[in-house]
RNA sequence: CGCGGGAUGGAGCAGUCGGUAGCUCGUCGGGCUCAUAACCCGAAGGUCGUAGGUUCGAGUCCUACUCCCGCAACCA
């Protein structure tokens, strides 16, 4: 706990974010719990570095500046600028925002990749793939799909690529200790997981350089090389603190090793298994902890329509305010697994427990504070209420010092939540209004004193967790904010100046605050997200972060950002170029190996053609002979699971119900759609 | 058998070492009036996915099965 002389330092990390779409949810998720995490740890008397940032680099900024004709500096700077702002509206109190564009961190970056070379751990290797000469594109064996492009299905050549390779490998066996052995990794759950499907299957080396792309930081000795994300992003937690691939700084080298690093549950492989072999590998002490959490996902099926805008948390934050939206993330998470987002918990949440058991707490007592003493209360006569009542606060702050030592918010506030509670209940039960009327002072006096303490104890307590309100809380007992956690025993405050305060959060109605969102969504968002992407967007976690972009397939991020950005009228001759036919099924069967796969074999016109369509999930193979549906039928023909897809079929679709598009009446297959 | 998670009163979830099944929201009834139609009390509502097994006793352990959900595959 706190020393008074030298400060115990306290370093966490959540991961450094890809800037490649909008910030949301998920993105708040990590850093708000991070966040309360430092702010606690402060009170408790540690120097706390939390450090947050951006992921600039790789191949997928680069075309996308290309494609908003700009430089990929100037698309990053606007989307950073963007998360800073939120972090502020957020009142996350970090200490430092890296950003792997930053001068000392590429230069360190490259420090770090030369002497990994010096000594050995990283060579130069040929990276055996298969090249696509159309396409211009290099892919592993992986990413092949049946051994063919998987952009444009055609073949492939053998092709290699030259590369820098890190002997991951050759630390398998420290790693696997590092997980089975020690605490390294939360929750434990996840320990298997790694171990089972990552380090007993066989660690390959790794390819930590590009040659396929510019954007990023250059191989000091080798130019035409570009460091890969796995060195690049993952040293972040040491060069913002000033490493230079040699040494720390003076000033911040105490910090190392990190105490937590902090993220979502998909990126756990790389900060629990190439980060700390890139650790030995330089010799440098190991983080302490990882800890994954869930993803917080959107399911609600009233809200699909429009929940892309609906969680924006800027328009939460506003709404509601930056507290209800740190709590709601703080509270509704269980540890380690996902949590559903939906508006109605979230208005349901604020509403129980900001508005009625706590703000109405403190609104009440302050009311009564203020009307029978004009505000200022000392101790007076005790009671058999206060007992149980006392050795609750007392009890309260090892409670949620356990808990957050724990890095388990979400408990912490349950606990300091049963004391405002168990505060309320002691409201009805020693009826303070009575005690006014029969004249029994020094009783009414003690109990609005044990009811100040509460507040005090329980206010004090959420200021890591909710600091704005937090700090109203302990304003209305004529109190200043603590910098340190102290004095959390009953009694710690001998006399209270209580002063009324506006409520701290208005009560809402939840059905009309559902509508508000909706109708804030649909003026955000005129347009429907094409279907095709409803179902992978209703299920999509939100929480792109640090190491996403590692995914071999393309990422769902590149269609948000279109659907987001670009919603232009398009002109009757742009119509045009889509031809849509009538096409009746002829034949259809599921496509082996694929859940959501049905191959149709369709005749349009005098034409039959095969097309592939996702529809499996929703339509038997049975039901949809005969069926007569409208085709895209010039759209580029696609080879998914081996088989050539030539055309799309149109499906409407509504949260997780999908219907065919078929034409009202009797028609010809082949019949212009116009 | 690709990997993993889950199935507990209307909804969302807790249930540590096996020993009377709890919480929040919602519903119904009552109380109170200091308070933001808030607060407090009470009630209804669960054969804890199915079928076996171990045990004096299983939501909790074992086996098989069914169904859901992520990942992967894949959705043009």
């Amino acid at each position: 706990m706190a020393k008074q002389d030298k400060k115990e330092k306290f370093y966490l990390t959540t991961p450094i974010y890809y800037p490649s779409g909008k910030w949301h949810l998920g993105h708040c998720y990590t850093t708000v719990y991070g966040d309360a995490i430092a702010r606690f740890k402060r009170m408790e008397g540690y120097d706390v570095y939390y450090l947050t940032g951006t992921d600039e680099h790789g191949q997928k900024i680069e075309k996308r500046a290309t494609e908003a004709g700009t430089t990929p500096k100037a698309f990053v700077d606007g989307l950073v600028e963007e998360i800073k702002k939120l972090w502020q509206e957020l009142d996350v109190s970090y200490t430092k925002f890296i950003r792997t564009t930053d001068k000392d961190h590429v230069a360190a970056v490259q420090k770090i990749f030369k002497r990994l070379y010096d000594k050995g751990d990283i060579y130069k290797s040929k990276y055996k793939g298969k090249y696509c000469t159309p396409c211009e594109a290099f892919w592993t064996e992986s990413q092949l799909h049946d051994g063919k492009c998987p952009d444009c299905g055609r073949e492939v050549q053998d092709a290699e690529e030259e590369s820098y390779f890190f002997r991951l490998g050759k630390y398998a066996p420290r790693i696997r200790k590092l997980l089975t052995e020690t605490d390294f990794l939360r929750p434990e759950s996840r320990i298997n997981e790694m171990v089972n499907n990552f380090i007993d299957a066989g660690l390959e080396d790794l390819a930590v350089s590009r040659t396929s792309f510019t954007w990023g930081v250059p191989v000091e000795f080798d130019p035409g090389h570009i460091v890969y994300v796995w060195i690049d992003a993952l040293s972040n937690y040491i060069t913002a603190l000033g490493y230079d691939g040699e040494n720390f700084s003076a000033d911040t080298a105490k910090y190392w090793p990190a105490d937590l690093h902090l993220m979502a549950k998909e990126i756990v492989r790389f900060h629990t298994i190439i980060w700390p072999a890139i650790l030995m590998a330089l010799d440098l002490p190991l983080p302490k902890h990882v800890v994954a959490h869930g993803w917080l996902l959107f399911g609600g099926d009233k809200m699909s329509k429009s929940k892309g805008n609906v969680v924006d948390p800027f328009v939460l934050s506003a709404r509601y305010g930056k507290d209800a939206l740190r709590y709601y993330l703080l509270r509704a998470m269980p540890f380690g697994a996902d949590g559903a987002y939906t508006g109605e918990t979230f208005l349901t949440r604020i509403n129980a427990d900001l508005c009625n058991d706590l703000g109405n707490l403190v609104r009440r007592t302050g009311k009564m504070n203020v009307q029978y003493f004009g505000g200022t209360v000392t101790r007076g006569k005790a009671g058999k209420e206060d007992g149980a009542m006392t050795a609750q606060i007392d009890a309260l702050y090892g409670e949620v010092a356990a808990e957050m030592n724990d890095y388990k918010p979400q408990r912490a506030l349950e606990k300091i939540f049963d004391l405002i509670g168990a505060a309320n209940k002691y409201i009805d039960c020693t009826q303070p209004w009575v005690l006014s009327k029969t004249g029994d002072t020094e009783r009414l006096r003690e109990v609005l004193y044990v009811l100040d303490e509460a507040i005090r104890v329980a206010g004090t307590l959420l200021l890591p967790f909710i600091p704005e309100t937090a700090g109203k809380i302990l304003g209305s007992l004529g109190l200043q904010c603590p910098e340190r956690n102290g004095n959390l025993r009953f009694g710690g405050v001998k006399e209270y100046h209580v002063r009324e305060i506006d409520a701290l959060f208005p009560r809402l109605n939840v059905e009309k605050e559902l509508e508000e969102l909706e109708k804030l969504a649909q003026a955000n968002a005129p347009k429907e997200k094409k279907s095709e992407n409803e179902t992978k967007a209703d299920k999509a976690k939100e929480n792109k972060t640090l190491g996403n972009k590692q995914s071999n397939a393309p990422c769902c991020e590149d269609k948000n950002m279109e659907t987001e950005n670009e919603r232009e009228y398009i002109t009757i001759d742009d119509f045009c170029k889509v031809q849509l036919r009538v096409a009746e099924v002829l034949a259809c069967e599921k496509v082996e190996k694929a859940d959501k796969l049905l191959k149709l074999t369709l005749k349009v016109g005098e034409e039959t053609r095969t097309v592939v369509s996702g529809i499996a999930k929703h339509y038997t193979p049975e039901e949809m002979v005969g069926k007569r549906v409208v085709l895209v039928a010039n759209l580029k023909p696609r080879v998914m699971r081996g088989i050539e897809s030539c055309g799309m079929i149109l499906c409407a679709s509504q949260g997780d119900k999908l219907v065919l598009v078929t034409p009202e009446a009797a028609i010809d297959s082949g019949a212009e759609v116009c």
